[in-house]
DNA sequence: ATGGTAGCACGGCTA
């Protein structure tokens, strides 16, 4: 079973990328971010004509979630209540025996802005939702666009990243307490260091591989046992159009 | 160095 994450910035704009992607590479579930579309804009021939069950949780112009998936999609929840302040960011669905959280959180900004407190509250809200509403024996995979590199090895320079938002140490802790939840980085023991997922659009950081590693999956113990493998399809990154974050998955056994 | 690029929606915000 394979579960893969892709923030497509506009799901209008790249449409025909994650047809293509379907068809390729046939997902058993895909997560996508940055829909920057309502529920009724969302193109859904898309997922359906390809045998795909799907739920979205839109948003005009900006944010939005979606999951689709080859199993039927049960006991969907969208939002953060009372702390997402409106902006479509958290779908959560169980399909094929897991349970998927998928994930757009706040960027940030910068430290001194506005969006870098509510990027923290939101986080905050996350831990807080987890705990109320799955349980760390569950089959759990909480995956997206997380908007937050791990490690040192996460970021294309630690010293150009240091203290910039998706690298404080704020953020960091925020993290570690969701982790402490009972979930796992599961792709990281995957990647070689400087692995990314995103780069920039600006400067040529994609040729320069100036990237970050902020597309995550974060699994319980349950499922981190059955990971066989973890990829990200650079590739889509490559093509025309590209979005500016590139689809990662796993792999799991049985 | 305060740029650079892309998407939404058509001026400026967000990433």
């Amino acid at each position: 079973m394979r579960v893969v994450t892709w923030n497509v910035n506009s799901l209008k704009a790249r449409a025909e990328h994650v047809a293509r992607y379907l068809e390729e590479k046939s997902p058993d579930v895909l997560c996508l971010q940055e829909l920057k579309l309502t529920d009724e804009a969302v193109p859904r021939e898309i997922f359906t004509d390809r045998g795909y069950h799907v739920e979205s949780h839109g948003q005009k112009q900006w944010n939005g979630v979606l999951i689709a998936s080859k199993t039927p999609l049960e006991g969907v929840q969208r939002g953060l209540p009372d702390a997402d302040e409106g902006q479509s960011r958290l779908i959560a669905a169980t399909t094929g025996g897991l349970r998927i959280v998928n994930l757009y959180v706040p960027q940030g900004q910068d430290t001194e802005s506005p969006k870098y407190q509510y990027k923290l509250r939101f986080l905050a809200a996350l831990e807080r939702w987890l705990h109320e509403n799955a349980s760390p024996s569950d089959p759990l995979v909480v995956l997206g666009d997380i908007n937050i590199a791990p490690g040192p090895d996460d970021v294309w320079s630690v010293e150009e990243w240091e203290g910039k938002p998706t690298f404080t140490a704020e953020e960091h802790a925020a993290l570690e307490r969701i982790l402490d939840f009972g979930l796992e980085d599961v792709t990281r023991s995957f990647f070689e260091p400087g692995t990314f997922t995103f780069w920039d659009y600006r400067r040529l950081s994609f040729q320069k591989r100036r990237g970050i590693r902020i597309d995550l999956h974060l699994t319980t113990g349950c499922v981190t046992q059955r990971v066989v493998e973890a990829w990200v399809d650079r590739d889509e990154r490559k093509k025309e159009k590209p979005s500016d974050h590139a689809p990662v998955g796993i792999l799991l056994s049985r």
